[in-house]
DNA sequence: CTTCGGATTGCATACGTTTTCATCAACGCT
DNA sequence: AGCGTTGATGAAAACGTATGCAATCCGAAG
C-alpha cells in the first residue's frame, strides 16, 4: 500500500515501541516475549525488512561476496556458479557478479569496485590477479580465494583439482592403452591449471621413458584447439592418442577428427579431456575425461572462505583435490581397467 | 600500509579541508582546481574509494542489479548473463546474483533478500513470479523486466524474442520441406516461451491445414525429451520430423536419434531447435535452429530496465525481437531455400 | 516490606557518505 | 566606491540500522 519505504522508525510507531526494539527482534538479541509479539505484528502489517545496508555500514558485514569470473564458454564454470550460489545462499550470502574478460587491467579496476561495496570476501574463478591487488585485498581485510586457479605467492588460498595428479593418471592410463604416439593439446600454459596438467602428463611420461610426440598450447579456446588438431593429424607421423586440457577442447577435437578429418574415435584416435563437465556425458561426445569435482571444490572454497571471514587470523590455504578418471567410449581401454 | 578503513574524512585531514569537499570531488560535483588537486593527491597517498553502501544510503541508489536466474544447463543464460554483466558493468551498475531453482515459493524470499539490498531493478531470467510479488515491486518503486518469459499481468515489462511468429516459421519451413508426419517436443508449457513457440507452430501447421502428428511437453530438460524421442520413434507412424523446443533439448534428441536408436538425422528424421546457442554451431549437432538473438535481447532489456530506473513514470513494455531461422545440417532444406 | 539481581527497554551515538544552507571571498559593473 | 553575482567552501543534517549505557521493571529472597 504505501508507497514510501518503511523502516524500523515506522515499525515502532505502530507497535508503540521504541525504534532499538525493532531492532532487536529483527536482529536476534534478547527482547520480551510480548515486545516480540507486538513488532511481529505491526512489521507484518506495513511488510517491513530491514535495510541490508544500512546494517552493513553499522556492523561492517554486508554479507556479500564478491565473485569473479572471466568468462562462462566452459559449461564448467556455470555449474559452479550454480552450486556455489546455493552454498552461499544457504548461509545467508549473497553473490556479486563480476565478468572479467581476461585483461588483466580490468581485473584490477574491476576488483577495486568490489571492494568499495564492502563485500566480505572475494571469489576468483580461473582469473589471474597481481600480487599488488592481493596485498590490498590484505591490508583491507578482505578474505580472497582463488578458484580453479593456483598462484605463487604465499598469501592467499586457492582451491584447484590436483591437476599434477590428473595429468599423470591421464598418461599412465594412454600407455597402458599401448598407444604409441601420444600428443598433448595443453591448457593455456599463462593459468597454474594448464601447466600443472602439463607438467603431470609429461612426468608420468618420462617414468616409463616416454616422450610426447607433441605439445601445442590450446589456449582453453576453442579456435585454437582445432588448428591445434589439424596441425597434429597433417604430421607424417600423426598421434594415435591426444590428451586434451579440458573438456571444453575435447569437444572441439572431437567434432573435428569426426567431421573434417572424418576419422574415427578411438578407432584412429584416442581422446581424453578433463573436467567432466554434463555434456562429456552426452552420447554425441561420451568423452574419457579426469572429473574435476565440482561439489567438493566449490564446498572447499566456500568453507574456506567463510573461515577466514569468520576467524581473519586464520592462515590462507591451498587445497587441491583429487579427481578420478571417468572412463567413456573416447579411448581406447587397456586390458582389465573398465573393473577397477 | 593502513589496517584500517580509509573514510573521506581521513583523505580531508590529510588534505586540510572538509570532509565535503572530499566528498564533492568524488561525487563530481563542482570544486576548485586547487582543491580537487589536494584531495586527489591525499586520497591516492591513503589508497580511498568512497565506500558505495554509504552512498547508496544517502542517494537511495545502489547501483546494483538483482538478477534472478533459475538454471544454468542451458547454455543460452550463461551466455545472456556474460552479456548482460557487460551492458550494465559498462553503466557503472553491479549485478547482484541469485539462484532460484524452480520452486515458486524460494523465489519469494529470494525476491524479498533482493529487495532488502536495495537493488534499484530486477531482471528475472526464466522464472515466473506471483502477481503479488510484481505488486510489491511496483509499490516498492523497484522496475522489473523478465528475460525471456511474458506474464499477462499488466503492470510489468518482459522482453523476449517473438516466439508465436517463430514457431510459425519453423512450421512452414518443415511443411515446404515436404515433410509428412511433424511431431513437436514442445517446451515446458508452464512457461510462455514454451507455449507460445507451440502456439506458432499449430498456427503454422493449421494455416496449411496440416495437423502435428503428436505433440510432447519437454520441459526444457533433457531427460524428458529423451524420453519424448523414444516414445515418438516407437510408434508404428514416426515422425519424419521433429520440432523441439529449444537447442538443449534438441542436443538430447539428436543423441538419442543418432545413437540409441541408431538413425539418420536429416536422413530419418529432421530435427529443428530453438536459441541458436553456439553450440548448436559445433560440427556434432549441426543444428538447424530459430535464433534468439541474445545481444539484441540483453540490449533491450537494460535499456528498459534503466529506462524505468533513470523516470520512474516510464510505462512497462513488453518487447518481442524477432529472430531467424539459421539453415543447418540437421533438417532436410527445401529446394531454394538455402539461397535466402 | 525491603533489597538485590537479572532481564528489558529507551536514549543517544555511530557507521561514511551526500546534500542543503549559509558564509565568504572575489570580481565585474555602474 | 558600492553593490550584486558568482563560485567555492565548511558546518550540519540526513539515510536506516546496531549497540553501549543507564534507567526501569519484575520477581524472588531475606
Amino acid at each position: 500500500m504505501s508507497d514510501a519505504r518503511v523502516t524500523s522508525l515506522d515499525v515502532a510507531r505502530l507497535a508503540g515501541v521504541s525504534q532499538s526494539a525493532v531492532s532487536r527482534v529483527f536482529s536476534g538479541a534478547s527482547a520480551s516475549a510480548a515486545t516480540i509479539k507486538k513488532v511481529r505484528a505491526a512489521a507484518d502489517r506495513l511488510g517491513y525488512r530491514p535495510n541490508s545496508l544500512a546494517r552493513a555500514m553499522i556492523t561492517g558485514k554486508s554479507r556479500m561476496i564478491g565473485l569473479v569470473v572471466a568468462y562462462l564458454d566452459n559449461q564448467f564454470y556455470p555449474l559452479a556458479i550454480e552450486r556455489m550460489s546455493a552454498a552461499l545462499q544457504a548461509r545467508g550470502y549473497h553473490i556479486l557478479l563480476i565478468m572479467a574478460g581476461n585483461s588483466t587491467e580490468g581485473i584490477e579496476s574491476v576488483m577495486q569496485d568490489l571492494m568499495t561495496y564492502q563485500v566480505d570476501g572475494i571469489v576468483t574463478a580461473s582469473v589471474a590477479i597481481s600480487s599488488d591487488l592481493t596485498e590490498r585485498c590484505a591490508a583491507m581485510g578482505i578474505p580472497l580465494v582463488m578458484f580453479n586457479r593456483g598462484q605463487d605467492g604465499a598469501g592467499l588460498s586457492s582451491i584447484t583439482s590436483a591437476n599434477v595428479e590428473g595429468g599423470r593418471k591421464v598418461a599412465e592410463f594412454l600407455i597402458a592403452g599401448g598407444h604409441e604416439r601420444i600428443a598433448h593439446i595443453a591448457g593455456w600454459q599463462g593459468a597454474s591449471t594448464g601447466r600443472d596438467r602439463m607438467r603431470g602428463f609429461l612426468e608420468g611420461m618420462a617414468a616409463a621413458g616416454r616422450e610426447p610426440l607433441a605439445v601445442i598450447d590450446g589456449m582453453y579456446h576453442r579456435e585454437p584447439a582445432i588448428e591445434a588438431t589439424h596441425a597434429l593429424m597433417e604430421r607424417s607421423d600423426p598421434p594415435d592418442a591426444i590428451f586434451v586440457g579440458n573438456d571444453h577442447m575435447a569437444f572441439a577435437v572431437l567434432d573435428t577428427l569426426r567431421g573434417a578429418l572424418g576419422l574415427s574415435v578411438p578407432g584412429d584416435v584416442s581422446v581424453v579431456g578433463y573436467d567432466d563437465v554434463p555434456m562429456a556425458a552426452w552420447e554425441s561426445y561420451d568423452l574419457t575425461t579426469l572429473r574435476q569435482p565440482v561439489n567438493r571444490m566449490v564446498e572447499a572454497t566456500v568453507e574456506t572462505l567463510l573461515g577466514q571471514i569468520e576467524d581473519p587470523a586464520r592462515l590462507p590455504q591451498k587445497i587441491e583435490i583429487a579427481g578420478s578418471l571417468i572412463l567413456r567410449g573416447s579411448a581406447r581401454i587397456p586390458e582389465g581397467w573398465d573393473i577397477t
